[in-house]
DNA sequence: CTGTGTGAAGGCTTTCACAGCC
DNA sequence: GGCTGTGAAAGCCTTCACACAG
């Protein structure tokens, strides 16, 4: 497949555009100009357009696209036409938040697991999945085919659980811990860190 | 001053860059190579010496750098010498989890005040700052030179919210609601969007 | 006449290669 | 010899300009 010429960063605006199209979808809207959906996404028309042309062409000239097609087409490329299973690890504060979190059920993730170094440690509210101690990981890794994780631990245990994890079979991990995980090439990371992205937002404030 | 010179890129990594050097400092080491901290940092040697090159020089060839040193000159660039005040809006799960996150208060920021639909909702544990009802904003605002808040509502009414904010006189929006918000040039947004991150990962292990 | 698709141009970032200093 | 600082080259991404289709 063409797969590996779509630049990272087109790939990451697909998700804006997939985002946006539903909401279109949603209010009945047939018909969209890339004028519009750009704009709904935050991007420019002439770059959404690029961005399409890595894949396909899906446009109406004169007219624009329909956003049923585009978005299925959308998803087809995007890899989240079935539901993707994931466990998340570390159930503390922000963990707990995210298994509570609607929005990933909503996307097409279904959070089948959490781990916790304490999985007896007492918790304000039920989580609506099992919280399981870390020595399970592999049990569970090996007897489902789970290849995302959620890392949500201190960032001095994180390494070490990454670790654990990458052996049991996991090939993508989105990261909270505020450190940079040494992985192997076949392995992808995405870091979320949220004292850096204010870090980032003073700068440009000064 | 040659601020506007520094790419949107470096001042990211600069962060990453102060991150790195903290935990060089908590174990006590005095000086690093490019080599070195580029590889804490998850970046390439030759893109860390470039990087500081937009605001000076600060190795000793054939030694390194100073590690002190080098973590004050990034503070002083960053812009985070000082406590920077910061609210938070929306007290939901996610923003309940955010709260009582100790990350943001070890990075140099202090949420003073946190606003809700429903301030008066029943939250499971004391959040450690004070819960006000939405039309409080101005007024706290006003009394305080506040420029940055973390928005954490429901996609629906984001932008609304974030049009009050604006209003308000905020400068600077860490947004986690699913949606691009448009706002004045002079405003600075960053977006986390969790469920993007997911669906990023799921392309690249297809 | 409106709005997409796309080669080409332009701009921005990263990487290289090596001069210069300790 | 080891390691930084940096102009130049390469690579990547965005934007332009316009051909082309409905």
């Amino acid at each position: 497949m063409s797969k590996l010429v779509i630049p990272r960063k087109t790939v990451y605006r697909l998700s804006l555009y997939y985002r946006a199209l539903a909401r279109l979808k949603a209010n009945k809207v047939e018909t969209v100009s890339s004028a519009a959906l750009a704009k709904a996404a935050g991007v420019k028309p002439t770059q959404l357009r690029k961005d399409l042309t890595y894949f396909g062409q899906f446009g109406t000239r004169g007219l624009g696209y329909n956003v049923l097609a585009l978005s299925a087409q959308l998803t087809e490329v995007l890899g989240t036409t079935h539901l993707q299973p994931v466990i998340l690890v570390g159930a503390g504060h922000l963990g707990s938040a995210l298994l509570r979190y609607p929005g990933f059920a909503k996307e097409g993730f279904e959070v089948i697991a959490a781990f916790d170094a304490d999985a007896t440690r007492k918790r304000s509210r039920d989580l609506g999945v099992p919280v399981l101690p870390m020595e399970e990981i592999g049990r569970i890794l090996s007897s489902q085919r789970i290849k995302m994780a959620i890392l949500t631990v201190p960032g001095n245990v994180a390494q070490e659980v990454a670790n654990g994890l990458i052996e049991a079979g996991v090939l993508a991990i989105l990261n909270f811990a505020p450190i940079i995980l040494q992985v192997p090439d076949n392995v992808v990371v995405n870091n979320v860190d949220l004292a850096i992205e204010l870090e980032n937002l003073s700068y440009f404030i000064q």
